[in-house]
RNA sequence: GCCCCUGUAGCUCAAUGGACAGAGUGACGGUCUUCUAAACCGCAGGUUGCAGGUUCGAGUCCUGCCAGGGGCACCA
C-alpha cells in the first residue's frame, strides 16, 4: 500500500500545474518537496500543507489568495471530502470518510504484507551492523546498533529492497593476539600457575571461565601450544557467544565478512596501487598517504605505515569498494559514536577510486548508559547484553533500544524496563494487540463472524481515527528510511495503541448484556479490529517485537 | 586548540522550517458484577542551555558562548 501522502502530494502537484496552466498563477519553479503535516486542530482537517505560503513571494500574491487559487484547481478525488484554506495561507484537506472506511477491506486483503510498498524496486541494499571483533561477548552498547540495524533492514525489506544483513569483522591483528595471550594466561592460572596478568589484556570474566573450561577439558595439553591455538579457541568461543546473543534478539546475519579476505584477494593493495595511479596517494616520511584533502578532508591520512602495515583506513576503503562491487545500490553502515568520524574518510577513499559514494549512508548511534554506568569492554566493567536480556526479555530490549533517536544518548531505564505493568510502553502496545485477539476469540466462541460485514458503516469518529492511523504505517516506514530514524516506529506503535484503546472505550464490538450492538455493526467492527490487529502486528514485527495473542 | 552529536515539562524523550512545542513517567483526583483496568478520563507541569542573526514563519537553519558525550594516531 503506497504511503498516503504520496497520493495527496500528487493531487497538490496537479493542482499547482493546473493553476499555472489556467493562468491563475504565474509560471513558478516547482518546489523541491511539498510538505504535508498532520495538523493538531480538527478544523484544520486531517492533512495540511504550507505550499501556498512558500509560493506567495514569487507569485507576488498574498498567501491566502494563492491557497484559494490552488484550491480552485484541485482535481476532484475520492480521497478528499473537503479542502479549505486557513490563515496565514494553509491548505487543509479532510479525508473522505467513505474512502477511509473502504480502506479496511484493502488492509484485510493485504494481510501480513500490509504497509509494504515499492520504493526500492528490488534493488540490493545492505545493512552492515554489530561488526564487533570476536574479542568478547556483546555489551549492552552493541545491542543498540544491533537492534537499530536489524530494524532498518526490516524497513528496507518492507519498502521493496532486496536486503542483506552483514557483519564485518577482523580476526587478525593485535586485538586478537592480546585476546589469545589473555586466554593463555587464564588457562595457566586455571592450571594453578602464578602468572602476572597485564592490565592491557582482556580482563573480562568470560576469559577466566573459558580458561578454566580448557583446563578441565584438555588438562595441561595446551601448556606449550602456540598463541594461534589459543586464538582459534577464543575466537570460536566468542563467535558462539555473539551469535547466540544476537539470536536471542532475533537478529540473524546473512553474511559474516572477514577483513582478512581483502588481504587474501589482494584488494587492499589494489586500492593503494590505484590511488597512486590516480594521483590520490603519495609517499612521505616512509608512509603512504591518502590525499583526503583533495576530497574535502581536513588533513591527509596515512593508509600504509612506515612499517609497511596498513592502517585501519585502507581495508575500510577496500571493504566499501567491495560492497559497491557486489551490486548494492544502498549501503547503510550502522556505527557507534566512536567510529563516526572515520566514515567521511571512507567515502572520500571510495570517491578517489572513481566510484559514486552517494549510496553509502551512515547511521550513527550514541552510546547507551545503564544506571549511569559507563561501559568499557577492555576493563571488563561492562554489562553484558545477555544479562540485560535475562533481566527484561528480548521484546523490551528491542523496543527500548529503538525508542530514542539514534544520535541521542540512550539511558536505559532498567527499573521501567523491568516493570511488567502499564508503565512499560512495550506492554502497552502489546496489550492493544491482545485485546483485539481477545475480541476475536470471544467472537468466534459466540458465533459472530465478519462475513458480509459492510465497512461503509464505519463512520464513528473512533472508527475513522483508528483507520486513518493504521493507514499511516507506510508513511512512517518511508519517513524512518528517509531519515534513517527507526525510532519513529515505537512512537507510531504507541500512537496506534492509544487510538485503539480509545476506540475500544467508545465502540463496542460484540454485544453484551448491558451493551447491545447492532449485528451489522458487529460485523463491520470485527473487520476493523482485524485490520487494526494487522497494523499493530506489522508495526511490532518491523521492530522485531512479538505480538502476543494473550498476556 | 579543532571537528561531530546532544541540550526541550521534576525525570526519560518526541516534534519532514509551519498554526497554540507534544508523549510517557512521576504528583494529584476520578472510572471495573469489563468485548481482559497491562485500560480509560480529568488536573498540573515550559523564557526549547545563553546571546545575537537569517525570513512571512525558528526547538529546527547561521554565528558566538556555556554544559555533557564522542573523535582529532604511522590504534581499530
Amino acid at each position: 500500500m503506497q504511503p498516503l501522502h504520496h497520493r495527496l502530494v500528487s493531487l497538490l502537484i496537479d493542482s499547482l500545474n493546473n493553476t499555472q496552466a489556467a493562468g491563475d498563477l504565474p509560471a513558478l519553479d516547482s518546489p523541491a518537496a511539498i510538505a504535508l503535516d498532520r495538523p493538531k486542530k480538527p478544523e484544520w482537517g486531517n492533512y495540511s500543507t504550507p505550499l501556498a505560503l512558500g509560493l506567495a513571494r514569487s507569485a507576488r500574491l498574498p498567501p491566502l489568495e494563492v491557497a484559494s487559487r490552488l484550491l480552485k484547481h484541485l482535481p476532484p478525488s475520492e480521497l478528499i471530502a473537503q479542502a479549505t484554506t486557513s490563515a496565514p495561507g494553509f491548505i487543509n484537506l479532510t479525508l473522505n470518510p467513505a474512502w477511509v472506511a473502504a480502506q479496511v477491506e484493502a488492509i484485510l486483503a493485504a494481510g501480513p504484507g500490509f504497509a509494504d510498498f515499492d520504493l526500492g524496486g528490488g534493488a540490493k541494499a545492505m545493512v552492515e551492523f554489530v561488526s564487533a571483533n570476536p574479542t568478547g561477548p556483546l555489551s549492552v552498547g552493541r545491542g543498540r546498533g544491533g537492534v537499530i540495524g536489524d530494524t532498518v533492514a526490516n524497513l528496507l525489506a518492507a519498502a521493496g529492497y532486496d536486503v542483506t544483513r552483514e557483519y564485518y569483522f577482523n580476526n587478525a591483528g593485535k586485538q586478537m593476539r592480546d585476546l589469545a595471550e589473555s586466554l593463555r594466561l587464564r588457562y595457566a592460572q586455571a592450571l594453578g600457575q602464578e602468572v602476572e596478568f597485564p592490565e592491557s589484556y582482556y580482563q573480562g570474566e568470560y576469559l577466566t571461565d573459558l580458561g578454566r573450561r580448557l583446563a578441565s577439558e584438555r588438562g595441561d595439553s595446551l601448556a606449550a601450544a602456540e598463541w594461534t591455538a589459543f586464538k582459534e579457541i577464543a575466537e570460536s568461543a566468542m563467535f558462539d557467544s555473539i551469535k547466540g546473543t544476537l539470536s536471542r534478539l532475533r537478529i540473524y546475519m546473512d553474511v559474516f565478512f572477514n577483513e582478512n579476505s581483502l588481504y587474501d584477494d589482494g584488494s587492499v593493495w589494489d586500492v593503494v596501487r590505484e590511488l597512486r595511479e590516480r594521483g590520490h596517494a603519495y609517499d612521505s616520511e616512509g608512509a603512504v598517504w591518502f590525499k583526503a584533502t583533495a576530497f574535502g578532508g581536513t588533513e591527509d591520512r596515512v593508509i600504509v605505515k612506515s612499517t609497511g602495515e596498513p592502517t585501519y583506513r585502507l581495508p575500510d576503503i577496500a571493504y566499501h569498494r567491495n560492497k559497491l562491487g557486489r551490486g548494492f545500490a544502498l549501503v547503510v553502515d550502522v556505527l557507534g559514536a566512536d567510529h563516526k568520524d572515520a566514515f567521511p574518510d571512507v567515502l572520500r577513499g571510495v570517491q578517489a577510486l572513481g566510484l559514486d559514494p552517494s549510496g553509502i549512508q551512515m547511521l550513527m548511534n550514541q552510546f547507551v548508559t545503564l544506571k549511569g554506568e559507563k561501559m568499557s569492554t577492555r576493563a571488563g566493567r561492562f554489562t553484558l547484553l545477555d544479562e540485560l536480556i535475562d533481566e527484561v526479555g528480548a521484546d523490551v530490549v528491542r523496543f527500548f533500544m529503538l525508542m530514542r533517536s539514534a544520535e541521542s544518548h540512550l539511558e536505559f531505564d532498567l527499573d521501567l524496563a523491568k516493570e511488567q505493568s502499564e508503565k512499560n510502553p512495550v506492554y502497552y502496545v502489546q496489550y492493544a494487540h491482545t485485546r483485539i485477539a481477545g475480541i476475536l476469540r470471544k467472537a468466534q466462541a459466540a458465533g459472530h463472524t465478519a462475513d458480509g460485514g459492510d465497512v461503509s458503516r464505519l463512520t464513528h469518529p473512533g472508527e475513522q481515527a483508528l483507520i486513518r492511523k493504521i493507514l499511516e504505517l507506510p508513511d512512517v516506514i518511508e519517513l524512518a528510511l528517509k531519515d534513517l530514524a527507526p525510532h519513529h516506529l515505537p512512537y507510531y506503535a504507541q500512537e496506534l495503541a492509544t487510538i485503539f484503546h480509545g476506540f475500544y472505550r467508545d465502540c463496542q464490538v460484540l454485544p453484551s448484556e448491558n451493551q447491545p450492538v447492532d449485528p451489522a455493526t458487529t460485523k463491520a467492527r470485527l473487520k476493523l479490529v482485524s485490520a487494526a490487529k494487522i497494523g499493530l502486528a506489522r508495526a511490532l514485527g518491523l521492530m522485531g517485537v512479538s505480538a502476543p495473542e494473550m498476556m
